[in-house]
DNA sequence: CTGAAAGCGCTTACAG
DNA sequence: CTGAAAGCGCTTACAG
């Protein structure tokens, strides 16, 4: 038994195939008997107009495709889980799917997505601050509507969304430096990550503004990984470098980061306060609670598909970007 | 400038283009010439191949849905994140695509899923425990390949992959007996799901093998949430219950049940243990870290996904299931 | 080794 | 208010 197409609905219900079409899209008036005649013929053959026939035909399909981390990255990242909880609250209140696509390596184990106006989708959200940059120019000459999540290197001229990554450093060492801190470690992400410089430069400017003066040595760079924050501080206390504070680009680097502290009898935060960013719930469940800044992933993600839709629709064409903003909130760990 | 098609191509290479298909899928042979040819006018219009038309022509999409949670319980759900990951490592070695469906509500505020034969997908992975039992026999007469995620309530005749719940609590049951508990309390998922009745049995079977009497009053249900475990216990405590440790249905759960424990100063493991399943990050984080049941959500996710398309692909048939291995993991909780 | 034509299942401009 | 026909951009059986 094979899926019942539009012409058995239009053989059964003894009309045309174009009838049944605009019955369907109620995109212009039909007469009332001959609407009962097709409903009942769609109901007796419990058809469904094919989704893909009308994606073809309309070239449309309703679908946005986002582009985000690795399979093995995504394991254990809260965050990702509320950008992708805000994207489809978004999409699923317009009827939008969506195609998620997780980065790849090709042979050469260099990273890449599956991305071009070939693709079945009729816009992108790129979440990936490593890859973005390879995608813009392409698809912006094959007019693929595309939303970057994450400030792009060269901001020139395309959508994205963001937080003010530099203000949000600036807000949490100005925190802990009324504190009474006054040397601070930071615990950054990779070099190559735009926001990661972005945080650097927030993290300068706090020291400036207070007149502080920044050591930096105590600035390191290193993977998302809880592993890695652990190793980065274990390191730096075997050095035996100074500090009474450190701030971490996430939550997941500051467990590591925590867990260096705790294993050497080092108290947070009595003698290292520990300031994180995300408040995922890892930041509620640790002991110490984290104090963090609350990125607000959710709005990230919700904006994102929010702007990606009005720049397919149109209704913006030139380009532009929303902040979204962010809090301090402040726990045990400072 | 439109994007060029398969008749642009075939024009700039003065051939069919019944060739260009085939120079590009190498369903049968062409000339060196001509491939030559075709593949400079491809390159020239920098022609990639509409996975839209390709998809309709060949009755094929490449693409499978996941009916999951929905955008809001998605949030905070680790558990999610190990599935998925499995899920997309395995379609990502076999080039498919992943269509993400989560769970919407109709104007009704009931549940359902955008899920029928008019999708564009090849088959579908269904993981909702709620869910599943509406879609199961009308996919069936659609002949919808779909996989259950999780052990659906009459096992007739579908594909499966689920853990052996009932063996989980078991085994964990077993494990705190022999450690000396005797009052064990149960704090288990919504009555509705299947996996809690599962593991009810398995509660009940590991009391009734070392003849320990079971305190009915100490078994609840309870939404899967940190401030449902929080308030189960909190009201039990209340009420006096005595309890020497509790199991609990998953991490999340068991952060609330030792939150509400601690906050009466009731020190874990040492006057209550407590034991939850899942092993997210979540249990090696909390302080104290806890015990947990590792089921292997990658491996569900990955096996799910394998599964699908051996069904898709006719390499299996006949209805089977596959059930996941689990591994208790000793932390400090217990 | 290559081409002309039918077909996938829809939508929509054209015509009445 | 309704229909016949062209078209979306491919694949593939048919033919040579």
């Amino acid at each position: 038994m094979k899926r019942p197409t539009i012409n058995d609905v239009a053989k059964l219900a003894g009309v045309s195939k174009s009838t049944i079409s605009y019955v369907i899209s109620g995109k212009r008036p039909i007469g009332e008997d001959v609407t009962a005649k097709v409903l009942a013929a769609m109901e007796e053959l419990n058809y469904k107009p094919s989704v893909l026939a009308r994606n073809l035909a309309e070239r449309k399909t309703y679908t946005i495709g986002l582009y985000g981390p690795s399979a093995e990255s995504l394991k254990e990242d809260l965050f990702f889980n509320f950008i992708l909880s805000g994207i489809l609250s978004c999409l699923n209140k317009s009827g939008y799917r969506l195609l998620l696509n997780s980065e790849k390596k090709d042979d050469n184990n260099k990273p890449y997505y599956e991305l071009d106006s070939a693709q079945p989708i009729d816009g992108a959200i790129i979440m990936n601050p490593q890859l973005d940059e390879e995608y813009v120019e392409k698809l912006k000459t094959e007019q693929m509507p595309f939303v970057i999540l994450g400030r792009p290197a060269q901001n020139s001229d395309v959508f994205f969304v963001d937080n003010d990554n530099t203000a949000a450093v600036y807000t949490a060492v100005n925190y802990l430096i009324e504190k009474g801190h006054s040397k601070i470690a930071f615990i950054n992400g990779p070099y190559s990550y735009v926001s990661s410089a972005d945080r650097e430069k927030g993290f300068r400017l706090a020291h400036e503004a207070k007149g502080l003066e920044l050591n930096e040595a105590l600035m390191f760079n290193c993977e998302v990984l809880e592993d890695e924050g652990y190793k980065v501080c274990d390191r730096a206390l075997e050095r035996g470098d100074k500090f009474t504070a450190v701030v971490t680009f996430n939550d997941i680097v500051a467990v590591g980061v925590i867990k260096a502290l705790q294993e050497r009898k080092i108290k947070v935060p009595d003698k290292v306060a520990v300031l994180s960013e995300g408040d995922t719930l890892i930041s509620r469940i640790n002991s110490p609670t984290m104090t963090t800044i609350d990125m607000n992933a959710y709005d990230l993600g919700y904006k994102s598909a929010e702007l990606l839709l009005e720049v397919i629709s149109r209704k913006r064409i030139n380009s532009c970007n929303i902040i979204v903003p962010f809090n301090l909130i402040t726990r045990e760990s400072t």
